[in-house]
DNA sequence: TATTTACTAAACGAAAGCGTACAGTAATAA
DNA sequence: TTATTACTGTACGCTTTCGTTTAGTAAATA
C-alpha cells in the first residue's frame, strides 16, 4: 500500500442544500472525542468505535464524516495544526527593544514548545512518519519553517536599524532556536527528562539571546 | 494499569547447567527480525506472531525468550541502547586542537542523529512514552545527558589549558549541542523535512563552534 | 406530500493479535 | 538411562478492531 496522499487536504465539498442538513455540534462532538480520547491514550486509543461511543453517536455517522480511521487522524492533526498556526501568528514581532522582544518571543514559543499538548501531537506525528509520509510536511512548513523566517526577518529588521551588524539572519535565528530548544527537546518527546523549570528556561533564552546579540553587535558597543 | 517496572533492567537469570542448552542463535535470530520488522514498518509491525515466522521459530519460543509482547519490545530497545552507547563512547575528545576536535565530535554525532537508526528509535520512543514511563529515562540518561557532560568536560579541559576564558561550561555546552541540531530535530522525527547534506551540516557546525569559542576566547586573541 | 439527506441501533463477517495448551522431538548433564 | 530443559507445530479461546449491512427514524427542501 504506496498510501494515497489526499487529494485536497482542505476538503471542501460544495454541499447540495436538499435533504437534513449536517449537524455541525455531532461533528465538533466527534472532534472532540477524538482529541480526547488521543491525549488521554495516545494513538492506541484513537478509534473509530471508541469515539463513536465517546461521543455519543452512532459508529456509521462516524464512518459517514471521516471514512477511515486515518481520515479520523487526519482530522485530528489538521485541527490541531490549525491551532497551532493560530498560536505561532500571535508571537510579538516588535522591532524596538530588540533584546526584550527576543526573550518574550522565546518565552512564549518555549512555552509551547514544552506544553503537553505540543508534545503529545508530535508524539503522534513521529509515530505516523512512516505511514502518513505526507503529514510531517505541511506540519513542519508552516510550525518550525515560519517560525525561523520569523524570526529572520526580525533579525533582519534590526540589522536595516542599524541595531545588529550585518549578518547572516537566517543561520542566527536558527541558531537562536536551536539554543532555546537545547538538547532536550527529543528528551521531552521520549519522556526522558522533565519539563525544564520556568526559571532554568528563562535562564537559557536570555543567555542565549545575549549570546546572539553580543555577538552580531555593532562595532562600538561591548556588554 | 499503572505499568510495572522490570525489576532487573539487566535480567541475568543464573542459567542451570541441566537440560538442552538455550539455542543462542534463535536468540539472535529473533533479536534480528524484531529490528527488521521494527524498522520496516514501526511499532506496529512489531508483533510476536510476525517475529516468529520472521526468525523461523515457533511462536512459544518467542513467548519462553520474551515473555511479552512489552518484554520483546524492551529487548529491541535495550539492545538499541547499548549500541547507541557504543557510538557516543567512540566520539573523540582531544583536548588540544580544540576547534578541530569540536568539529569532529559534532560532525559524528549528527551523522549518528539523523540517521535512519537513530531516527526510528527515537520513533518508538515517542510513541511508547505513555505506555512505557520508564524507557524514556534510561535513554536519555546514557545517550543525551551523558553526552552533554562529556562535551561540558572538554570545554572544561581548555579552560583549564587557557584555551577558553572561563565560563560555564555546562551552558556552553548545551548551547552547541543545541545548535548543532538545530530546529530541524522535530522535523526530521515526524519526516517534515530532509536528511541535512552533510555540506550544510558542517557549516552549521562550524559556525556554532566558532561562534562559541569566539565569546569565550581569552582577551588577547580575535579571529 | 415526496424526495433527499443525516442519523441511529444492532448485528455481522473478516482479520489480526495475544497468550495458552497439548503432544511430541532434540540435546544435554547427572 | 533418566531427568531436565529447549524447541516445534498446531490448534484454540479470547479480545479488539475494522468496515459493512440492514432497517428504520429525523429533518430539511421542492
Amino acid at each position: 500500500m504506496p498510501e494515497q496522499v489526499p487529494a485536497e487536504i482542505d476538503d471542501q465539498t460544495p454541499r447540495s442544500t436538499r435533504g437534513r442538513p449536517p449537524d455541525e455540534g455531532k461533528h465538533e462532538a466527534m472532534l472532540a472525542a477524538a482529541r480526547a480520547l488521543f491525549y488521554a491514550g495516545g494513538l492506541k486509543s484513537l478509534t473509530m468505535e471508541g469515539v463513536a461511543r465517546t461521543a455519543g453517536v452512532s459508529k456509521v455517522t462516524v464512518y459517514a464524516h471521516f471514512n477511515d480511521l486515518p481520515g479520523l487522524i487526519r482530522a485530528v492533526i489538521l485541527a490541531q495544526r490549525d491551532h497551532m498556526t493560530a498560536v505561532l501568528e500571535a508571537l510579538a514581532t516588535d522591532p524596538t527593544q530588540l533584546r526584550q522582544t527576543l526573550i518574550e518571543f522565546g518565552l512564549c514559543l518555549m512555552d509551547y514548545l514544552t506544553s503537553d499538548e505540543f508534545l503529545t501531537l508530535q508524539r503522534m506525528l513521529a509515530s505516523q512518519a512512516m505511514q502518513h509520509p505526507w503529514l510531517g510536511p505541511i506540519i513542519h512548513q508552516e510550525g518550525a519553517e515560519a517560525t525561523c523566517d520569523k524570526l529572520a526577518a526580525l533579525l533582519g529588521d534590526a540589522v536595516r536599524c542599524g541595531d545588529l551588524r550585518e549578518h547572516d539572519c537566517r543561520l542566527a535565528a536558527e541558531q537562536l532556536l536551536g539554543m532555546w530548544q537545547g538538547f532536550q527537546t527529543t528528551g521531552l518527546m521520549i519522556g526522558g527528562c522533565a519539563k525544564p523549570a520556568r526559571k532554568a528556561l528563562r535562564h537559557r533564552i536570555e543567555s542565549s539571546v545575549d549570546l546572539i546579540l553580543s555577538t552580531h553587535a555593532p562595532e562600538n558597543e561591548a556588554s
